[in-house]
DNA sequence: CGACCGATTGATATGGATCAAAATTAGTGG
DNA sequence: CCACTAATTTTGATCCATATCAATCGGTCG
């Protein structure tokens, strides 16, 4: 059990926070029964009430909301650890759906409520799991707001990179979704983010291997494209005009 | 005092739920002196440590971030009654200032946490609270992924508008931000925002009354033209054919 | 009245979308 | 293991919505 619990954190780079948040927050669903999903298939959908908070133990999920005619906006991407459904007070605000085959756990809302509000360690961790959603969901607006295709990619990769996967060896980077995946998360079209990959390889940044795996040859130039680079330069002179 | 709260939430057409968070969780911030903030000024800045929450009495707040060379994204706007930083865990991930004239109060992040920990019903407002901003997060992530300029200006111009506030006899909203203030919520150029409102004009969507008026001419088309109208058609549709 | 600032309008440029193949890769059945 | 088919990705040609650059307009304030 307690292996199981501390597989589903392995990947490092993440915040304290974040670590314990998660970690003590996952407890929670550690007596609930391990189910499989296979890729492709749902979770949960848009509109359907909410009774249930899941957690990703392995695998990859895609969180998506579908606007007017067939437009798909994937919110977010879920990993091995996170929630789904923390965030939510009645119904499902987006479909769930697995990009790889993945095992879940699920508990009722009421009881993770009830146990949340038992403990001051778990409601602490919940607050902080909401403010971290927040906070990624401010990120995703600003890159969808102002930056350019470059842009995006080279924060989608740094990001996921910095998740740093286990299956990592040295600079290796596992991309489990697919191009049109990436896209309606980076709000592109797939022809873009193929073209913009291509780009990015001949500029020796990275060098794709097969379709699901990325040799990050660049990392700093990586960051540096993605346009959130801590260049005080930039940041600081802003700074202080504004005031 | 009990007066002044009220004041605060004049404004109809909220959600049960958004007026209890508010109102309960407004009840902290009686105790603290109204601050007065002219136009233009900063509430808080990026990057500084967050060791207070504000609250809006009255008047309108911009919440932006700076990236790269002098893009700016204005994540939100807050209203009166709206908390400021309830989602931070440490530091201010935005600068908040003041698009109109305002007054707010503040209290301490640690009395504020305090506080809500000691009620069961501010605990419950609170997470309410952190859960909307999410949504709203999502909703915006929505708009700078799949909408065009005309669904974008006419979602701002609908949710303005439902949010009916004091002085909205009839049909005229008070739209308090500048062409930029809203170009950069919307992602979009000051220019665009202007060409879509006359072409919106134009077809007799609305009428600009000056710069800081609009009078709704017909409602329907404008949520029509949003693009989140619940045209039952098409989302039935899509939920049907996904599974 | 003139200078200034925000908003509008006009002309042009462009990044990414769209439409259309071609090239890879993955699956399937023999 | 290989041939065949389907799906995904890449590449190419063209188009278009919005950005950019530039000029004008209309209100405001000294």
């Amino acid at each position: 059990m307690l292996m199981q619990k501390n597989q589903a954190f392995e990947h490092a780079e993440m915040t304290n926070e974040t670590i314990y948040a998660g970690r003590s927050l996952s407890a929670l669903f550690l007596a609930s029964a391990m189910e499989p999903v296979s890729a492709g298939r749902a979770i949960c959908w848009e509109g359907d009430e909410a009774n249930h908070l899941f957690q990703v133990v392995e695998g990859v999920v895609r969180l998506y909301r579908i606007v007017g005619e067939g437009r798909r906006v994937i919110t977010a991407f879920c990993f091995a650890g996170d929630l789904i459904g923390a965030s939510l007070q009645s119904d499902f605000l987006f479909t769930a759906e697995a990009v790889t085959e993945c095992r879940i756990r699920r508990v009722s809302r009421k009881s993770f409520h009830d146990e949340v509000a038992r403990s001051d360690a778990l409601h602490t961790a919940y607050i902080s799991l909401l403010c971290q959603e927040t906070a990624a969901a401010h990120e995703q607006m600003v890159l969808l707001s102002k930056k350019n295709a470059e842009e995006r990619l080279c924060s989608f990769i740094a990001k996921l990179a910095s998740r740093r996967n286990p299956q990592a060896r040295q600079s290796l980077l596992r991309v489990p979704m697919n191009r049109q995946d990436i896209a309606d998360h980076l709000g592109l079209t797939i022809e873009t983010v193929s073209r913009t990959l291509t780009k990015l390889a001949s500029r020796n940044v990275v060098a794709p291997e097969g379709r699901h795996d990325l040799r990050i040859v660049n990392l700093a130039v990586l960051t540096q494209l993605s346009g959130d680079a801590d260049d005080f330069f930039e940041k600081s002179c802003h700074r202080v005009s504004l005031h």
